[in-house]
DNA sequence: GGCACGGTGCGTCACCTGAA
DNA sequence: TTCAGGTGACGCACCGTGCC
């Protein structure tokens, strides 16, 4: 379990390296402890003498471990495995999920630990490809998408813009041209003309459908409608729209289309998957960056700490 | 070289959450 | 209520390392 290994790693070196130490020596009491407010501490020394300290960390540090829900699983984590192995099996899997799913996402947590800390970089909202992309570039995700035209034609679109034609009559595979997205000069707005992938010399070459028709692509997103239209005219005059998935009925485009929305919601959870381990990734680095911190700052304050008892402690004659 | 082992990344499923 | 996105869990593949 990822975050009972986090609460381990995290929890134990401050609480156990150092505090338990302190406490042995000195008592300490934090006053003025707000954000933002002088880290005024009260340390109480051996001798009875109460010092006000002024810390050497001026704003107070959050926990690393910041929301409070996951506080509280680390609270219920320790508790299991302090009462012993025989209760394991109690906190049965529904429990845990219960628990687990209550931790909010790494870039909430992380861009909470940043807005709390100057320093923490936060996690940058996701930026679709889409956005760095000039907008007249079809960008082409769908893995497989299958549309009929009013004429009969089947345009599957393959992932990597790879389109295939066929007509109904002809034999399955000889009956498929290969095609790739790319722009022509001045397509209409909000339209991009397929061209052949084995382009011409000048590459711009228009893709024409039986019948001097051009295939438009004519919105882009997850479910982009294709048009058959006249190369020559810039209005939709004479356009045939591509049949959409969804008014396909027969059980064979049923099927198709099950498929069709399967694999992009795959394709899509793929990249959230991808995504969510490198946002995971970032916040370890962050998590293990501000133990770093949070060490140095310790022992600094322990540093400190022994000054003051130097200094406080009554000399010997 | 072959094998075991651990680490890492990926794809997928199941579930949850928040927005529409 | 529905749906898209986020994420833990799981299984798999690949790679590096140590041991024989």
């Amino acid at each position: 379990m990822w975050w009972h290994q986090h609460n381990l790693c995290f929890r134990h070196p401050v609480e156990e390296d150092y505090s338990g130490d302190l406490e042995e020596k000195v008592s300490i009491a934090g006053s003025g402890t707000g954000r933002g407010s002088p880290a005024v501490t009260l340390v109480q020394l051996p001798s009875g003498q109460t010092v006000h300290v002024q810390g050497v960390i001026q704003t107070p540090q959050p926990s690393v471990i910041q929301s409070p829900q996951i506080q509280t699983v680390q609270v219920a984590t320790i508790a299991e495995t302090d009462e012993s192995a025989e209760s394991e099996g109690v906190i049965d899997s529904h429990k845990r999920r219960e628990i687990l799913s209550r931790r909010p996402s790494y870039r909430k947590i992380l861009n909470e630990l940043s807005s709390d800390v100057p320093g923490v970089p936060k996690i940058e909202e996701e930026k679709s490809e889409e956005e760095g992309t000039p907008p007249n570039i079809a960008t082409m995700a769908v893995p497989t998408s299958i549309y009929q035209t009013s004429t009969g034609q089947y345009i599957a679109i393959a992932q990597g813009g790879t389109i295939q034609i066929s007509n109904p009559g002809s034999d399955g595979v000889q009956g498929l041209q290969a095609l790739t997205m790319t722009n022509s000069g001045a397509p209409p707005p909000g339209a991009t003309i397929v061209q052949y992938a084995a382009q011409s010399a000048d590459g711009t070459q228009q893709f024409f459908v039986p019948g001097s028709q051009v295939v438009v692509q004519a919105a882009t997103g997850d479910m982009p409608t294709y048009q058959i239209r006249a190369p020559t005219t810039a209005l939709p005059q004479g356009v045939v729209m591509a049949a959409s998935p969804g008014s396909l009925h027969s059980p064979q485009q049923l099927a198709e289309e099950a498929t069709r929305k399967r694999e992009l919601r795959l394709m899509k959870n793929r990249e959230a998957a991808k995504e969510c381990r490198r946002r995971k990734k970032e916040y370890v680095k962050c998590l293990e960056s501000r133990v770093a911190v949070l060490e140095v700052q310790n022992k600094k304050l322990i540093e400190e700490l022994e000054t003051l008892k130097d200094i406080c402690s009554p000399k010997p004659d």
